[in-house]
Order: C-alpha cells, then sequence, then structure tokens
DNA sequence: TACGCTAACGAACGATCGTTAGGCACTGTC
DNA sequence: GACAGTGCCTAACGATCGTTCGTTAGCGTA
C-alpha cells in the first residue's frame, strides 16, 4: 500500500502480481516446500492470512507462477516446426528465440521445471502434455529435414532430445555479467544446433575407441 | 561386494546403505524436504529414532548420498581432458563414459542436482568445486583442439557448456524400456558431440533470418 | 556375574507448517 | 446514512516436522 497510484503506479493490478513475482523468486531460490506462507508474506510485507485474499491456497500461487509461462512461448512458436515448411532457417530461429525466451522467464521456468510434482495432478499433466507436444514436433521436424535430405542427423529421436537439453540448459550457467549478451549465446545454440548437432553425416564407427 | 554374508542374512553390512539407498530414492522422488523422517524410518521398517544411530541428522543422510558420486567420476576421467593428451578419440570416450555412468547412478546424481543448496556449506561448495574443474577441463581441452586445428568450434566454453547441458540432459528423457540401450545412447551422444557440435566450421550468418 | 556396546524401541519435545475464524478500517453505491 | 465489498489484521487451529529422551534386549568379553 505505497503508493495507490493516481498516476505513474510502478506496480500494476496490484497485490496478487506482487505475490505471484515475489513468491516466484523465493521458490526458486530456496524450493517450494522450503519456503512457508508466512516466509512469503514476510516478503510482501502482510501477514500470512492477508495471501488467503489473492490465492485459495499454496499450491494456488505455484500454479499461477507456472501456469502458461512455458505453455505460452510453445503454442506461440509450434507453427515455425510445421512439417509442411520448416526449414534449417526456422529451426534456427526457434532455437533462438527459445533460448532468449526461457532466460528472460528463467525464475518462472525454473521452477516449473523443478516443481512440476508439486502440481495438482490435473495442471502438471497439462504442461507435461504441452512440453511433449514440442518435443514431438521438434522430433517430426528433424524426421522431415532428414527425409528431404538436408539434414544428416541420425536419429532424430535422440538429436531432437540432445538438442532440447542443451538448449534447456542455458540458464543453469548463462550470467549477464559475462561477456556475451544472452542474444549472442542464443544464436551460437542455434548455430551449433542447426549446422553442427543435426547437420553432420554419420560416419560412424571411423575410429571410435570402443569400451571394453 | 554386494554379499560379505556367511549365509542367508538378505542385506549386506548393514542399516546404514539400506537407510542411504532408501532414502535416495525417496529424495528423488519427492524431494529432500518432501520426506519426512518418519517416512525414510517406515520405508526401511524401523521407528524414526532409530535412524539416529546411524546419521547424526536427516542433513547428514544427504550427505551420504551426494558424497562422491560426482566426485569420483570426476577424479577418474579428469585424464582424459588432459591437454596434452587430449584428442578427439579421448573426448569421444569420455562423453560415452559420462553419459553411462550418470544414467547408473541417476537416483543419486538427480538428488544432487536438486538439492544440492540442502547441503551443509561446506560440503555444497565441494561438490560445485569438483564439478566447476570438470567444466573448466572441458573449456581447456576444446581450446587446445581449436588451437591445434582439429576442432573448429566457434566458442570454447559456449560449446563445452552446450556439450555438457546435452549429456547431462539424458537422463531426464531416456527409459530402460525404450529401443536403445544407454550405451546406444551414449555413443550417439558422443558422434553427436565431437563430430557435430565441436566439428564444425562456423561459417557464420550464411542465411540465417536476423531477428527484429 | 558384571560390564559395555550396538541397535532398536515408545513417547515426547518445541518449532513450524498450511490454514481458518472473526473482526476492524476503508471505499464506493444506493 | 445504511450496506456490501475489499484488504488486511490478530489469534489460533490441528498436523507434521526434526530431534531427543530414557529404556531395553541381545551379544561378546573379562
Amino acid at each position: 500500500m505505497i503508493d495507490p497510484e493516481p498516476a505513474g503506479a510502478s506496480e500494476a493490478g496490484g497485490r496478487r502480481e506482487e505475490i505471484v513475482e515475489i513468491a516466484s523468486r523465493l521458490f526458486a531460490e530456496r524450493s517450494y516446500r522450503g519456503v512457508g506462507m508466512r516466509a512469503i508474506a514476510s516478503a510482501v510485507g502482510v501477514q500470512p492470512a492477508s495471501i488467503y485474499h489473492h490465492f485459495s491456497s499454496k499450491a494456488d500461487i505455484l500454479d499461477a507462477i507456472i501456469a502458461d509461462v512455458t505453455e505460452r512461448f510453445i503454442a506461440a512458436h509450434l507453427y515455425l516446426l510445421d512439417p509442411k515448411f520448416v526449414t534449417a532457417s526456422s529451426m534456427r530461429q526457434l532455437v533462438t528465440e527459445h533460448v532468449v525466451y526461457f532466460w528472460q522467464h528463467r525464475i518462472a521456468e525454473a521452477v516449473g521445471l523443478r516443481e512440476l510434482k508439486e502440481l495438482s495432478v490435473a495442471r502438471a499433466e497439462h504442461v507435461r502434455r504441452s512440453r511433449r507436444s514440442y518435443q514431438d514436433a521438434w522430433i517430426c521436424a528433424i524426421q522431415v529435414g532428414v527425409s528431404g535430405g538436408w539434414l544428416p542427423a541420425q536419429n532424430p529421436r535422440v538429436a531432437a532430445l540432445a538438442l532440447l537439453s542443451m538448449i534447456n540448459g542455458v540458464n543453469a550457467w548463462y550470467r549477464e555479467d559475462g561477456p556475451l549478451s544472452i542474444a549472442e549465446v542464443a544464436e551460437m545454440h542455434a548455430e551449433m544446433a542447426v549446422t553442427g548437432l543435426l547437420g553432420r553425416p554419420s560416419k560412424r564407427h571411423v575410429d571410435s575407441p570402443r569400451r571394453g
């Protein structure tokens, strides 16, 4: 209640968004179970009971955090993998936008990744289904590329999952105070993914040192 | 070393190992904070108080789980990245063994990744330092390859971290009942990593669709 | 027989958990 | 000026948390 905002108003809408934002930061730092309602309340500057005027339960806050951060990106970008139109260029573009988007939403993404099991079963399943459709779209798109002869990937499924691991992993190590902007890192990953990871003829067993 | 027992005796060595094994499974499934001492005790078939004869605290169990699963692998394999002797072959071998080892120890690895912050500060720092040395060894090795002309990676640091994300991500999607053995997946990743991801001349911006 | 050790027990400790009940101050509407 | 709604409060609920207590049964050794 610092500023009921006649004009300017740094926080739009109010408490609910504030709680979501603060709780997501706390959950990302100390995990969902590691943060109590009292901790959230005191970080917001409010009594624990007051939170229940905005959310019906603690899990409801988690719902609001995870809600559609991931799904929104997927829904908005699946078209780039459409089997009928997918190209190396559209793949590169998707990788780039994926990396940038996931970094921009890194807090919610981290919570969504780590605390998926704490979500209500229905919503967790919904998120999982959404991710699965994204995965499948990648696999299918790579398969198209292989069939079309312009992607020499050896195993489309393994390649897709490796690619997704690679670009989802950026958030785990990237730091903004380093020498590279996230956009640069994103473009490097697009290059590594499409030209390198997927775009290499699979001359197998040339000199690979078989393990005993 | 599975069974030093003279006869019968279904459990080798004893309770301590049994508790570690059961607790790590529970922690991996429901998280460290999501599993109480009572749940561990009842899974072991013992009263909660009895666990304190084997461990001084709950965090002590976590210590025993994470202990040196990761570090043992790193310490045993760093030689493969020795700047003086590293080759594409040794890199391929390391990727393969990394994937297989991490899958075989997937439960402890999952707990170690997810619950690192729950560890005592000293031990957490030790684990982090160990991982960091592995990372740095990869970066350095790739740099050697680039200088030597046999690895055309664009940015050694980014490439190394992308590579590690890729191979660390396998555990998140691989399932044993699929069509591929973990060894096959491991070798595919070795191929993708060394031949594809790292081994591609960096013709940049050929036709990449710059984002607005 | 007496001692010490290990491994386990049932019961309880204080703290913290998510949540709820009931009330107070303010706001805009009729 | 009465009324409903909103936002927040204090206080407390029952449950569960990690942990500690005192005790005991069994075993090997002096």
